[in-house]
DNA sequence: GGCATGTTCAACCTTTCGGTTGAGCTTCCC
DNA sequence: GGGAAGCTCAACCGAAAGGTTGAACATGCC
């Protein structure tokens, strides 16, 4: 099934849902904490996470009432396959990528670590 | 800005394209010929081929009456780093993406060449 | 028990998306 | 010149995206 490209691709589209991969990315964070920064409700972040969620790219695991969110980079993979084939791209260059999640996500990356 | 990623994401998120996109990775193509496999209108393909081309992901050009279409691969390279930041991905895996093109797609990947 | 906290659900609204059809514009060919 | 071929444009349509607000529903705490 094409679905699987589809709704992972369909999520990343989205610049608040990428900005969530990448804070993430840094740790796992409560459904509160992720909606803090972005002026938006936190019932569209929760639509956001339902999405990314529903993509494999992050999963939900609720502690008390807390629901913890977890980034789940497996999900990438498949579409990370799919694009490599179009262009032969370098290996994983994480300069270019942490200066892609300041410029382009206005998330500063997480240079301590 | 983030509209790179944007649009070549949320390009890459519909079937139709993605299939176009692998079509014309085996060769250049008019648009007519882009359009045949496809049961849909040409105006539907040219839409989706200005969407790719918006994108940055195909170009297009005018050849007398015949306008051809060429893949851009290196369009793919910011979305490509971006995503590898989160997985620490394989290098490029060709059988994988010839699998993947058959069974996510209905294209058939050319195994001659 | 009762209230605050954390999160989702449901209904709604507006904009975008993916498709259609029909008209229009070039370009080639006789 | 005139017709066919090769697109694109414009108007329209239904469905999905992305947001809002207000209610609902657990859970933790006093």
């Amino acid at each position: 099934m094409s679905d699987d490209l589809d709704t992972v691709f369909a999520a990343l589209a989205d610049p608040t849902r990428r900005a969530i991969l990448a804070m993430l990315l840094e740790d796992d964070m409560a459904v509160t904490d992720v909606a803090e920064p972005f002026d938006m409700s936190l019932a569209a972040i929760s639509k956001h996470l339902s999405i990314l969620a529903r993509a494999g790219l992050i999963s939900r695991e609720r502690r008390g009432r807390v629901t913890w969110c977890k980034l789940e980079p497996d999900a990438l993979r498949a579409a990370s396959v799919w694009m490599q084939g179009f262009g032969q791209f370098d290996r994983l260059d994480f300069d270019a990528f942490e200066r892609f999640l300041e410029r382009e996500l206005g998330v500063p990356a997480n240079d301590a670590e």
